[in-house]
DNA sequence: ATTATCTATAGATCTATAGATAATGC
DNA sequence: ATTATCTATAGATCTATAGATAATGC
């Protein structure tokens, strides 16, 4: 499917491109990254998704039941990785906490900055906060919960009481999403390099 | 005007409502600002401006041009009194550069958390980018500059290449934004408090 | 006469469905 | 027969203008 060339079922596409290699779904997410991030979400027509896709705009809901739906999977697909990286980080309790909440840290802003779009803003759309995004909020809840509970294990937040943890971990929740966004339009190179800057910089937010 | 009750010139407005005592045109600012903050930009409608500012949709167009003109002022108010402040800052350069910039960074987010809305947030909208708010990037890139000669002249700060100022200015830019959007769904009070804690930690990304 | 507002609406969308069509599969 | 796509479109918007109206001001 895809990479074979074979002719495919249905009827053929009016506008013929060369075969991306990606299923169609898959098509209409790539597009919807690109269109959502470039011209914002409720801006962008069901009819720019498709075609960009390579599809007119009614054989989109062949695959999905809408725009909010591609908004939901792209942002599932942006927190996904951070949170399975964020819980194998909390299960080694064998390594120093400094050392694991620097790594969370440099993942996460490397898995941002290194892809091509700026899904990391996609978060902040007010649409977001629709009931029909519960999923999502609740592993953005869990990826932070694990920010604090590593902080908290740090020897730093060890002496820390709930309420001034609370304040260290919006600080450093904050820092690590407003480099994020601050960097989108900033140069793309060196993603790495910079990701390390930015675990450093927090470490030395959680320190005193 | 406005404030002093008297009779106004004018057809009377279809639903009447007690005197705001703001300007129509600061009406529609309000409004906008708490519909384009909680719904989104693109999601607003003029009718839903005007309507939630006391006025019919099509009396809205006789004081703005439309939506983005609402926005571009929105904009520029929000950076406005930062400007301002980082300005009298770089002047003042009697006083410590660790000393200014930690007064910059409390005050920056002291106004935008302290805001009834969370018009920090604005800037991020992908339509912000078109040539129309020209202006606010300007503002914006102006104050980003204040933050990076402040940097520049902490003792800290002395010893970087412009490679490195640029990283520390973008993880400091980076998390005074951050956290402005982090807090903005967290616990409104303590908004002073936060804002000393974050220019705590921003000078802790500073140094060394 | 001037002003701020209103009502009405043309024209331009945009979404989501209905039903037709052109392939392959058996 | 099944499938993926197409074309066509109803219904629901939304923006921005045209022209009417109801106040005050002189």
């Amino acid at each position: 499917m895809g990479t074979d060339s074979g002719r495919r079922v249905g009827r053929p596409r009016a506008a013929q491109r060369p075969d991306s290699g990606l299923a169609p779904r898959a098509e209409l997410l790539v597009a919807a990254a690109e269109l959502f991030t470039t011209r914002g979400y409720a801006a962008t027509t069901t009819r720019a998704v498709a075609e960009r896709a390579g599809m007119r705009q009614a054989t989109m809901y062949h695959y999905v039941s809408g725009k909010e739906e591609l908004l939901a999977d792209l942002l599932e697909s942006t927190v996904a990785p951070s949170l399975t990286r964020a819980r194998e980080l909390l299960a080694d309790t064998a390594r120093p906490a400094e050392e694991r909440l620097w790594e969370l840290c440099r993942t996460d802003v490397e898995l941002l900055c290194g892809g091509p779009h700026n899904l990391g803003g996609l978060y902040l759309l007010p649409e977001v906060r629709a009931e029909r995004f519960a999923g999502f909020h609740a592993v953005r809840a869990e990826l932070k919960d694990a920010y604090r509970r590593l902080i908290a294990a740090t020897k730093a937040g060890d002496a820390l009481d709930a309420d001034e943890l609370a304040v260290r971990t919006d600080l450093v929740f904050g820092l690590i999403e407003g480099v994020i966004l601050v960097r989108r339009s900033g140069p793309a190179g060196s993603a790495p390099r910079f990701a390390r800057a930015t675990a450093d910089a927090a470490l030395r937010v959680v320190r005193d």
